[in-house]
DNA sequence: AATGAATGAGTGTTCATTCAT
DNA sequence: AATGAATGAACACTCATTCAT
């Protein structure tokens, strides 16, 4: 069996693996088992367990960005792109769990050069966001000097919003992937347009408390 | 010394070593240390690492909770409540980033049991903020039939937002909790109230895609 | 059982595995079962395998040394304390034969850090002889200009000439260590005074062979 | 590539291999990749690890004692013989460092069947010597007397001066084999010498230390 | 109330060795 | 003649957990 095939093999068996046991509780043996190979044959080609779960994260990673942005067409106008996007991550965390659990909880859990791995990709789709934010303000005309921290602020929560959905809707009998992404973007949209409209909410000052 | 003041003291080095090294790198070894004490009266008071993680768990998520709790006064308008609630969970993450991560992070990725734990803790601040939002609503007096399972979906969305925004906030030089409340909240209360008004966005017919 | 008498059974049943296996073949599993401990209280005391193979040559090399200088009376003439220590030297190797074959053999087989450790106990050796052999110079009032590298050069090879004459007086059937001691004590003491005396071999001239 | 030429590359690489990183610590892997052929073929020609490494010791033995024996002319006088075979022993060992490690060190330090096997190498260098000491004796005419086990503990005692020497002269800075052999040679002869015309050193009687 | 001493069970990792081709 | 693919067996090391005191 060539081994590009049974590489992939592994991989499908470790994400499995590290994404339901988490990466420290997953063993080798366990991994090797379930990929139907032995272990030294594990580490013949994937070197370590650090190495293994680091190819983990990169491959999952890619399979997601890349998911998010075969959804997207970029000559669409920005609610279209952003309802498009959230549909395509629903629908990808909701069919692969333990691909979702890897990158979202396992990576962030065990140590900077995971963490980085996973941030890496996170930043990629923050950035895709923070894009689409800054175009729907320009289609709005009006508040051309929302401030760019402002901007990165609003990507970040969108982002926290969907992971915190994604878990929400897969968990939640009777709540659809599809439902959970309508209920995000009639909020994301309303709010982003109010504000550009110029609605704030006006802190109390500071200290009142 | 007390009984109780030592198991303090020991759930204190526990929290700092599962927050940092996380669950399973973490050892009772270390622990104990830092704690001052000998390992044996750790399983003396605790029983078993699983029961001190549940320990830390717990005491954390009440500490979290009651922080929250004591920044909002249910007697205030409903957005105030939310900026208080905001301000303080912010606050409190940021004071205590060892027990956050066990919160946030640990708690989550180390089976059923722990995840649990902490998702009870979650679920108490998410039905809060599902009361601001219904309040919300009942004040708008506009959207009675505002479906249940969407106020739901936007506490989640609020929460996992807020979640997100903290650890940025901690993160991003430049970047103060205060603003990162203000983005969140202007940006939540704006699109609440657009959808109160009945604001919505329709998504494109199914299958288009 | 105090901690300082298990440290010393573990290291008797260590360097007996190690001079009878090697370094590498010696598995810290036969080490501590010949100890009568369980493994993890080998690595508790000592460490690891390579501290605790360390510790073995440093205990061997004390012992060595300490037992050739209990051996010696520096009051005495040089020719006495050259055989006191070469029976000394003798005798305690035939006593120790795994000890022997620690510091002799498997400390310079397995790399520099060992090989160090043995090197340093005998340049001490070395040393000794070197002054005898300095003071015998002395004594014979006749070479006064003996050069240096010379003196170094005959210590040198009289150690070496023990070490070989004790891993065969404790091999060779009907050879006592006092025999051994005795040919090689004639044979340098007889060498050194004919060199005393200016009686040298004269090499033939370079290229001639 | 002829079978013959491809083993010698494979010895030399074994060698090599052997002499740097020890018998145990050497990988087929290694040797195999230094030596340019996949490990099978490695297997196919030499069988397993131990019949390569016995492979190694015995071409090498057989080349540092075929060096000697051309160094030496038996025609020549005794003296002259020893200081020859003392210069091609120093001279070899020199430029062949690895092959020395193996002879000297990794066979003696690895089990009977290698130690044997360079055992058998030396007891021929021991022999010669043997021979070339009963050959002085005759040729003194003094003391026909001299013990035989004299005559071999002598011959072990010139062999373990030369190996002694080979190490300290490869090692020290500013001492060359020539000198280091003249030492040995002056040292010898000398002792050899004295000892034929009947100057012995006698012990003082056992029990007084 | 508190601990020094001790271990069973399991981990990641390596390596000599063998087939099928 | 030569190899890519694969493994069984073993090893160093760690850790949660428990006695005897």
């Amino acid at each position: 069996m060539p081994r590009a095939v049974r590489e992939q093999q592994m991989l499908d068996a470790a994400v499995q693996i590290f994404g339901q046991r988490g990466y420290m509780a997953a063993s080798m043996d366990e991994i090797a088992e379930l990929a139907g190979v032995s272990k030294p044959l594990v580490y013949l080609y994937l070197n370590s367990k650090e190495d293994l779960f680091t190819a983990c994260i990169r491959r999952e990673a890619t399979a997601l960005t890349r998911a998010v942005r075969a959804g997207v067409r970029t000559d669409l106008p920005a609610d279209r792109q952003l309802w498009d996007g959230l549909r395509a991550f629903f629908q990808h965390t909701a069919e692969h769990p333990d691909a979702w659990s890897v990158l979202h909880l396992q990576a962030r859990t065990h140590g900077e050069p995971f963490a980085a791995e996973a941030a890496a990709m996170r930043t990629e789709i923050v950035s895709f966001v923070t894009r689409l934010v800054a175009v729907a303000a320009r289609e709005a005309h009006r508040d051309p000097d929302l401030p760019e921290h402002e901007v990165a602020g609003l990507a970040e929560a969108l982002v926290g919003a969907a992971e915190s959905l994604a878990a929400w809707a897969n968990t939640t009998p009777g709540v659809t992937a599809r439902q959970a992404a309508s209920t995000l973007m009639n909020f994301a949209w309303s709010g982003l347009g109010a504000l550009m409209r110029g609605r704030r909410w006006t802190p109390p000052p500071e200290g009142v408390v």
